[in-house]
DNA sequence: TGCCAGGCCCTCTTTAGGGCCTT
């Protein structure tokens, strides 16, 4: 439930952040493995958060291969409660960014009821985002999105922090063409929300509204 | 018993089906 506001939360300042996991469906007996995060404050990256940790389990073949997250790396690593402690004192009662918002905040769900720990913050999808702003691009997954806007990275993929940082990096160049495109500076953070869970049919008319409104 | 994700969007839809995207 979200707590009154003086006043529309920004949108560049938030956390990305992005699971590596056993499999698709913590419902499945599936856990997280890794989580990465970044903090942006006022459109600026000022902290980064990456860590493994052990799911008590083998993961399986398919999952080193996709990660390159080995067994041997997560006998190692602290366990999921020690380390989602950890995160959810990280994340505080920020907005939450994730790139197919609905897979991660299962897992931050599923994790974080574990420990009876809860968040705050609201969740808005990049991926959901990029369907609205960019129809023209080839697909939707973050590496194509990445190609697609000619965004710097370290040709890491499938490691938290790195698409994490992917994430980030594509959300700020959505504000940016936000502004230069649709006139819209500054936007909050549950218009994003709003635009992003749009009909195409509806995209238009809303970003018309919000520019007049200005 | 048999199956096994799930949320979202699009479309010759809406009393539904199929594709995308995440690991």
């Amino acid at each position: 439930m979200s707590s009154p506001q003086s006043r529309p939360a920004r949108a560049d300042t938030l956390v990305v952040l992005d699971f590596e996991t056993t499999g698709l469906s913590p419902n499945q007996g599936d856990r997280a493995i890794e989580i990465g995060a970044v903090l942006i404050e006022q459109g600026v990256i000022t902290a980064s958060y990456q860590q493994l940790m052990n799911p008590g389990f083998s993961i399986g073949n398919f999952i080193e291969q996709f990660t390159g997250i080995s067994n041997g790396m997560l006998a190692c690593a602290p366990n999921c409660a020690q380390v989602m402690a950890e995160f959810a004192d990280f994340i505080g009662d920020h907005n939450l960014v994730a790139h197919n918002a609905s897979f991660d905040r299962r897992f931050l769900d599923a994790e974080l009821a574990r420990l009876r720990r809860n968040y705050s913050g609201e969740f808005c999808c990049s991926m959901l985002l990029a369907r609205r702003l960019y129809p023209q691009a080839a697909n939707h997954k973050l590496a194509s999105l990445v190609s697609f806007k000619g965004l710097a990275h370290d040709g890491v993929f499938h490691r938290a922090l790195a698409d994490a940082k992917m994430t980030a990096e594509l959300w700020l160049a959505m504000l940016r063409d936000l502004e230069e495109l649709h006139g819209l500076k500054a936007p909050s953070f549950q218009l994003l929300q709003q635009i992003s869970t749009s009909t195409k049919a509806a995209l238009p008319r809303l970003l018309r509204a919000q520019a007049v409104g200005r």
